[in-house]
DNA sequence: GGATCGATCGGCT
DNA sequence: GCCGATCGATCCG
């Protein structure tokens, strides 16, 4: 199965964003296929994003955003705790969806033993927690997820209806009003994986 | 259930 | 020097 093209990343990142759910979030590892089900995601966009790692410019850190869509976005936070991100639009223009939330599907024991968690549920709800049960850190930042031999991509998944989607602010955020209000995260309303807060806000 | 706090460090204003 | 797109432990009610 070929992982989703880089055609799918280059568009507005907004609608990446809500394509995304549904979608399989793959990490081969030691020869093992790691895999979930993408049931939350915010949106990250342009430089006037006042959330946005992007917002003092272009730096040796958020480089990725910059870069070619397709690829991975990957920061550490807090010292300990990686993020994953994957970058959208044309490139030069800093954008990027971030991953917060899968349904484990594959390599739930590996998961178990990376997380030291057995409840499934907390295994990969969190932007953190996926990071730690699929072993996605900063040598990772700039990866392509969309060439063939990549070790860490997206398979084509069953599609969400609308009417299971739900929006809402961007959780983690604070300071400039808009920033903090604008509904740029996505994710599959009552899904169990979903981490955070659950405002109820109906997609249009 | 909610509020609060410490961990831990690279990048930045 | 300050602080963060987080998590987990702990305390309170």
């Amino acid at each position: 199965m070929p992982p989703l093209p880089r055609d799918f990343f280059a568009r507005d990142t907004l609608q990446v964003a809500r394509d995304l759910l549904g979608q399989v979030l793959v990490r081969l590892l030691d020869g093992e296929r790691l895999s979930g089900r993408i049931v939350e995601v915010e949106a990250y966009i342009g430089e006037d994003d006042l959330a946005s790692h992007a917002r003092f410019g272009r730096t040796s850190r958020n480089e990725a955003m910059y870069g070619p869509p397709g690829h991975a976005y990957v920061y550490q936070i807090y010292g300990l705790h990686h993020c994953l991100n994957i970058v959208t639009e044309a490139e030069g223009f800093p954008a990027a969806v971030l991953i917060r939330a899968l349904e484990p599907l594959e390599g739930l024991e590996q998961m178990r033993q990376r997380r030291g968690v057995a409840d499934p549920v907390l295994l990969t709800a969190g932007p953190a927690r996926l990071c730690q049960a699929m072993e996605i850190d900063r040598r990772l930042d700039k990866a392509d997820m969309c060439a063939p031999d990549a070790v860490l991509f997206v398979d084509a998944g069953a599609p969400v209806p609308d009417d299971q989607v739900a929006t809402g602010p961007r959780v983690g955020v604070q300071g400039d009003l808009r920033a903090r209000t604008v509904p740029w995260r996505f994710y599959i309303r009552d899904h169990p994986c979903v981490s955070g807060r659950r405002t109820t806000r109906d997609v249009r």
